[in-house]
This record gives structure tokens, sequence and C-alpha cells, in this order.
DNA sequence: TCTGGATGTTCAT
DNA sequence: TGAACCTCCAGAG
């Protein structure tokens, strides 16, 4: 379920599985096979993430891996189990292995081609080298709604579906907004918040956005369960009401990507 | 058993 | 803007 603090928790998750070892590297499907043989027996020397971008670093390259919409990976204890289903990529240390499928992308690269896959991301709230006044330049400057902008992977990094809606929502914010129409005081506080929520999915593997006041318990009511783990005030809570104000939250289809908010919590 | 949907991106039009 | 692609799984029949 790949926003970008699933990409800095894999990132970390390798580095302490495998990293500064050799790792025997191979492609059960066959679709990475000419990739794991240059790999295969090579020490893992880097690990890390942009946006939802993760990059292995090893003498012979940089292995760049995207998931995309539903790629995922499988961690366990070694040996590794005969294959189950279409597994890309597998690494296997001497006590841990690593099973990848379905992504978008799973390519080995040179440092300028990686440097290259940097250069055409905005700013990623988790790394401590980002800028958020770059994203700002674009957003203040933009017609495009508050909602397409935050999901523009060359505007700001790692954002996906579940963090827009959210973090929108926390601020009150409507995501049919220009983004010319925010001011600098809004874009700050919706950094800082998704800086910090964002971290907290990458230390617990899941996203969780209500604030504690609201949470069922706390406001008397039962609690309610979604399927993706974490507790959310809008995502894929249409027709359900608001946590907060009752009133049904709605959704839409929003350049080409369902879109969640509260029409009373969140005003233009 | 089959269908459709999903937290994403790229390419063609 | 729409289609294609990567794979799995819940729900329908």
């Amino acid at each position: 379920m790949p926003e970008g603090h699933i990409l800095h928790r894999l990132a970390n998750e390798h580095r302490r599985l495998f990293g500064g070892h050799p790792v025997a590297v191979s492609s059960p499907q066959g679709r990475f096979a000419d990739g794991a043989k240059l790999l295969d027996g090579q020490v893992l020397e880097r690990a890390e993430a942009d946006g939802k971008h993760l990059f292995l670093g090893f003498p012979a390259g940089w292995l760049h891996i995207h998931l995309g919409l539903y790629g995922g990976y499988t961690f366990g204890a070694s040996p590794a189990p005969d294959p189950v289903g279409l597994i890309r990529l597998r690494l296997e240390g001497e006590e841990h292995y690593a099973d990848l499928r379905g992504p978008n992308t799973c390519e080995l690269l040179t440092p300028a081609e990686k440097d290259a896959v940097h250069a055409r991301l905005g700013p990623d709230p988790l790394r401590a080298d980002a800028d958020p006044d770059r994203a700002w330049d674009r957003i203040s400057r933009s017609r495009t709604t508050v909602a397409a902008l935050l999901m523009d992977q060359k505007v700001l990094a790692g954002v996906g579906n579940v963090y827009r809606a959210e973090v929108l929502f926390r601020h009150g914010i409507d995501p049919h907004r220009a983004g010319r129409e925010l001011r600098r005081a809004e874009w700050l506080g919706i950094w800082e918040d998704l800086a910090a929520l964002m971290a907290e999915g990458a230390a617990i593997g899941r996203i969780d956005t209500v604030r504690p006041e609201h949470t069922p318990e706390a406001m008397g009511r039962p609690p309610r369960v979604d399927d993706h783990g974490g507790e959310v005030y809008v995502y894929r809570r249409a027709g359900q009401g608001c946590l907060v104000c009752g009133t049904e939250v709605r959704t839409e289809e929003h350049a080409a990507r369902n879109l969640f908010w509260c029409p009373r919590c969140q005003r233009r």
C-alpha cells in the first residue's frame, strides 16, 4: 500500500536486514533476470527513498524500484520458501529474504540516471534535505487545484491519495481551491503536518491521521474499521458521517483519482 | 470462476 | 483525457 512513508520504511528495512552484506539476488518470475544476474552476490551498500522511489545501492549500480499501484514487499526469515505467485525480485541474505511483487519499475541505474530521477521530483517531506519553498514556488503560482498539486510528484514527492485527503481535512482546506489561493502560512502548516504524519506512518507502517480528541472513543461513537489499517477522517469514507461534524463525507473523481472531503469542515 | 477495483505513473492523442 | 501496465483479492454469481 505504497505512499512515500512505506518507501522510507522499506529503505530502513533493507538497511537493517541486508546492509553491508552480500545478498543473493534472483528474479523467480524472470522479468528482471538480467539485472538480478548482475547484482547476485554483491554487497548492499546503500538504501534510500525519495518520494515513492526506492534506491538500493550495489557496486554494479543503483537498483531503482517503484511499486506503482499494487507493488508490494514480503519479508521473512531465511531460507526463503519456494516462490508463490509472481516474484519479480528476491533478495536473500543469511538470515532474511525479501520478495518484491508487481512493481511498476524494477531497473538498474547508473548514478547519473539516479540523479535524473531525483531531479524530476519535488521535495519529499521525509527527507532531511527537502525544501518546502521549492514546492511553494509551484503551488503559489498555480491555477490547478490544491488536490491535484499535492498529488503531483514534480511539486511534492511522496504524498498519495490517502495523505492528500487527510492533510487537507486536518487543515480545513477545500480540495478544490487553486494553489495560488493558498496562503503561505497554510502551506507551511500542511508541509509540517505531512512531515510529522508521514514520519509516524513510516515508523508504524500504516496511516493514522485522526487526532486523539476525534477518535470514536473520545467522541463516544462506535469504532470504525479501515481496511487499510489506520484510522482516517475522510479517505474512502464517502457516505459516512464526518468524524468531527457528522456531515456526509463526499467523493468525486478528480484528475482521474478518487477524492474525499467533508464539505462542511473544509471550506474555500 | 469471474469481475472490478486499488494508496501510481507514463505515454499517446 | 484515456488507455495501458504491474498483481492481488474481495465480492458477486
